[in-house]
RNA sequence: GCGCGAAUAGCUCAGCGGUAGAGCAUCUCGUUUACACCGAGGCGGCCGGGGGUUCGAAUCCCUCUUCGCGCACCA
């Protein structure tokens, strides 16, 4: 047995060391040759070059508990971590760092050189938040730790491009995207955000042709896109225009006819009821554009600047500033008619936080792949969602699935594999679509670049980075061009995912389609989704509003295990967090972590207190024989409350509701064992009552301590790992010739009450229930005259029965000087009484009291216990109550009444005896 | 506009048909051989409003209000 263990708890070097011990032992290795029962978890891969948050918390935790709860039962545990390369958001750092420190852009070094300047980035920051989920205690098989750039990886990317082109459900062609005119990109659907700006709504008009002096008044909040215009239009029912449709309208600048439409989709309650029709910068737009055969003229350039189309006067200026511009023009030339402020949405870009344009370019769609199995896995629970609320949202976004934008104009990805034959090139980029049946001598779709690489151009463009991530979980265990391996016989599909509800569409849905695709199955059989950490005052925690607090930090000054279960006893299933920040004399304090930590350390002193006993009974700590002959009245009942909170926490693992596991072991082990069970179990420990000493009942005592110190450590462990493993060790739990570590111990199989009467149990539980209550009511009377410390008391019990043997359980924990078992004591007028299942208990004071406060206390006693008898007769002279509800429950109030009309009676006595 | 959440003690949240709960905060008392990162006790709730179902509603249904989040081509 270890030194003795310090007074407070120090989490530091604890957690670390013992996270070195478990990484050295190859603990978290996933045995892919085990015969146990497979559980797998694939980490949703964090971008390689973030740092860790508090979501990255709440995700992992709840992932490390389940691996750790699934490897104590028996399990062969495969948890699979990995990094994202994550295109843009990498691209674009190293990007901002080239120009801080250099001055330059990615296109000075050219995609080879600024390629190495990003993996160099990589390597040097790539790793930085391993180590942080290292340090929060995840148990991930870094052995087989991967990036979704790695080499095997990159080739099942080009595999899935080859085999969905060749499929025909990958082509080129001109389409309506999403740009972002910062990072120089299309973007799919799902990257764009839509924000509520405060912008003007500017109406103008435009002078229809041939007629003198007819205008017609448009509203639009786009002037800047004006010269893009080529028709005008109007809902064909609008009396107000009809005679207008067909005839033309003069667009001011660069002046021209253009015609004046008819489409169903103009609302004629919105603004004026007139739409202009600009093809190129709106989707709306451009779909009337196609309907009616209008023209299409691009004014903007890629990086959001007007271009020659606009006019020299606007040429080069940017889409904002053209807009103050393209109005003040429009009022000059007396066709601006008002502004007013209105509250619109835009779109945003993801990443980049600017407003995306809608714009007309060549890139690569994905029509998705088993559309209809992943909507159906997911509707009938082959795959089951938690909450299972998000079923209707994905069910809704497979319903109305779009074509998957998947081209990107970045560099850092997964460039796409198809060549073109150099002489060909250009006209085959400028085919307005471009499908398999394109593919042969000048056009090379495939894994491996042509033989003739020398005679091919490769298309610049890289991959949407989630068009690699949708293969993690499988593309992870094999290669593309091997049979499945030995990893993913054994774990695939996994069982458990445990992602954000954000990116349901980004990530869960495009897995599952995936897995029926490559897999022919789904990719996991449950996806738990989290909720979002947010802050005080509700916010969303992120850098950018600097309302996340550094988890390192936290874990520096709390410890990885206070943290984990602060953060676990804050999540129900799938709700938002509300992570508390307080103040405290100018430092940040976190009330939820501290209470965290107050856990550890209460447990580090309950198993202190058992370690301060005698050695020799240690000696047989780690295999405790539990003697029921010998066991007193406490120690069963604390067994019995063991086997109910183990029970319970099965039931909730299998629920998912991890705050609910959080608050059973918190209120087990602080409120049942610490508060009650230890403190009615001292008296055994020091031997009290017995001058001579009780070897056997101080033996009993500490083989129940460390029965339940030693389930509960096997039970509390996936919650904070560090501080079980070390308790562990400390108190000799180990079994020789078991396991190595506690994380590595199998939970014990058998109920702790096996071989025990039940009703010698249910007996002893009903009598400790009677005692601690009449404890808890002792303990008011006491409290009632400011006698808290006064332990010179005397309790007067005249018991229920006759008899009372606890008198010395009962005085310790109610803090007496004195118990007297007195059948039959009539107490003088005023002393207060209670009355409690184990009988009357009197508090004589001698004197001490205050006849009028005490008159007063029971007078309001009596007024609540005469609201209590009222409410039961209520209820009982309701005949629909006794003749309908189940009968149960009517006894019960039965009782409750009995005690009720006792108690008022008692009370009624006190105080006429005080009144005299 | 449609859909989905949430509203319970001063704060953060459990409870989701059968006497309103925890932690924090606050107040009173207390260092008794695990722990003051502690112990004992108290104060504090028309369980968002209004209707309904039921013997019985914080809990189920309807409706409204407020907040949050998705989805949608309203210029």
């Amino acid at each position: 047995m270890a030194a003795e263990i310090s007074k407070g708890y120090q989490p530091g070097t604890v957690e670390t060391q013992w996270y070195g011990r478990w990484v050295d032992a190859g603990c978290f290795r996933g045995d892919e040759n085990g015969v146990r029962e497979a559980y797998s978890i694939v980490i949703p891969p964090p971008n390689v070059t973030g740092i860790l948050h508090l979501g990255h918390v709440l995700n992992n935790t709840i992932q490390d508990i389940l691996a750790r709860r699934a490897r104590m039962e028996g399990k062969d545990v495969l948890w699979l971590p990995g990094t994202d390369h994550a295109g843009i958001a990498t691209q674009s750092k190293v990007e901002q760092k080239l120009r801080k420190e250099e001055n330059k852009t990615r296109r000075d070094y050219g995609r080879e050189e600024f390629l190495d300047k990003v993996w160099e980035w990589k390597e040097e920051h790539g790793g930085i938040i391993i180590e942080q989920l290292k340090r929060l205690g995840c148990s991930c098989d870094w052995s087989r730790e991967r990036f979704t750039m790695d080499e095997d990886y990159s080739r099942w990317v080009s595999k899935v491009f080859v085999d969905l082109f060749n499929e025909g459900l990958i082509y080129r062609g001109k389409r309506m995207v999403n740009w972002c005119p910062k990072s120089l990109t299309a973007l799919s659907d799902e990257e764009v955000v839509m924000k509520p700006q405060k912008s003007k709504l500017y109406t103008m008009r435009y002078r229809v042709a041939g007629e003198d002096d007819r205008w017609i008044e448009i509203a639009t909040t786009r002037p800047e896109t004006l010269m893009g215009d080529t028709g005008v239009a109007v809902n064909p029912k609008d009396a107000r225009y009809g005679d207008l449709v067909g005839k033309t309208a003069i667009r001011p600048f660069p002046e021209a006819e253009i015609p004046i439409v008819a489409d169903e989709h103009i609302d004629p309650e919105f603004g004026t009821g007139v739409l202009k029709v600009t093809p190129a910068h709106d989707k709306a737009d451009f779909a009337i554009g196609l309907k009616n055969g209008l023209e299409i003229i691009d004014v903007l350039n890629p990086d959001g600047t007007l271009n020659a189309h606009a006019g020299p006067e606007f040429e080069g200026m940017d889409r904002f500033k053209a807009r103050v511009a393209a109005a003040e023009k429009l009022e000059a030339m007396g066709q601006l008619v008002k502004v007013e402020n209105y509250e619109n949405k835009v779109g945003f870009s993801e990443r980049a936080d600017v407003p995306i344009e809608p714009r007309i370019s060549m890139q690569w769609f994905l029509k998705y792949p088993c559309v209809e199995e992943a909507a159906a896995a997911v509707a009938n629970d082959e795959i089951r969602f938690r909450p299972d609320r998000w079923k209707k949202t994905y069910a809704h976004w497979m319903d109305g699935i779009q074509d998957w934008c998947i081209s990107r104009q970045l560099w850092w990805g997964h460039q796409i594999p198809v060549w073109y034959r150099k002489d060909k090139a250009e006209a085959l980029q400028n085919r307005e679509s471009l499908g398999a049946s394109e593919a042969g001598a000048d056009l090379h779709v495939g894994i491996e670049p042509p033989e003739d690489a020398d005679e091919w151009v490769r298309d610049p463009d890289v991959l949407d980075t989630w068009f690699s991530s949708w293969l993690w979980p499988f593309a992870t265990m094999s290669n593309s061009d091997e049979e499945p391996s030995a990893t993913e016989r054994k774990f695939y599909p996994t069982t458990d995912l445990v992602t954000a509800p954000e990116i349901i569409f980004f990530w869960v849905a495009r897995m599952i389609m995936a897995g029926y695709r490559w897999r022919g199955e789904p990719p996991f059989r449950n996806v738990y989704f989290t909720g979002i950490v947010r802050d005080g005052s509700g916010r969303k925690m992120s850098k950018s509003l600097g309302n996340s607090p550094d988890p390192l930090d936290i874990i520096a000054d709390y410890g990885a295990d206070a943290l984990r279960f602060a953060i676990m006893k804050t999540a129900p299933l799938g709700a938002d967090i509300r992570f508390e920040i307080a103040n405290e004399g100018g430092k940040e304090i976190y009330p939820q972590v501290v209470e965290g930590r107050n856990f550890a350390n209460k447990l580090w002193n309950a198993a202190r207190l058992r370690q301060m006993q005698d050695d020799a009974a240690t000696t047989g700590a780690a295999a405790p024989k539990l003697d029921p002959e010998a066991l007193s009245i406490y120690a069963i009942d604390i067994l019995a409350k063991l086997d109910d909170t183990e029970r319970k926490i099965a039931q909730a693992y299998e629920d998912y509701r991890f705050n609910e596991l959080a608050l059973l072991l918190y209120e087990f082990w602080w409120s049942q064992n610490c508060d009650w069970y230890l403190e009615s179990a001292k008296g055994d420990l020091f031997e009290e009552g017995h001058p001579e000493g009780d070897p056997a009942r101080k033996a009993a005592t500490l083989a129940t301590m460390d029965t339940v110190l030693k389930r509960f450590l096997l039970l509390l462990h996936p919650f904070m790992p560090h501080i079980t493993e070390e308790l562990w060790d400390n108190l000799g739990y180990r079994d020789p010739d078991g396991p190595e570590f506690l994380m590595n111990t199998p939970l014990p199989r058998d109920s702790v009450l096996a071989g025990f009467d039940p009703k010698t149990v249910a007996a002893a539980r009903k009598k400790v229930k009677a005692v601690y209550e009449a404890v808890s009511r002792a303990r008011n009377l006491k409290a009632e005259y400011g006698l808290g410390a006064n332990r010179n008391v005397s309790f007067i019990i005249d018991p229920e029965g006759g008899t009372f043997t606890e008198t010395a359980v009962f005085k310790r924990l109610c803090g007496a000087g004195e118990v007297v078992v007195q059948p039959g004591f009539q107490a003088e007028k005023g002393v207060p009484a209670a009355l409690t299942a184990i009988g009357k208990i009197h508090l004589p004071l001698e004197g001490l009291v205050d006849v009028d406060a005490e008159k007063q206390r029971l007078e309001k006693e009596l007024a609540k216990a005469e609201g209590e008898l009222k409410k039961v007769n209520h209820k009982l002279a309701n005949e629909n109550f006794v003749t309908r509800a189940p009968d149960e429950v009517v006894a019960e109030i039965r009782e409750r009444k009995g005690h009720w009309q006792e108690r008022v009676g008692e009370l009624q006595g006190m105080v006429e005896n005080l009144g005299g």
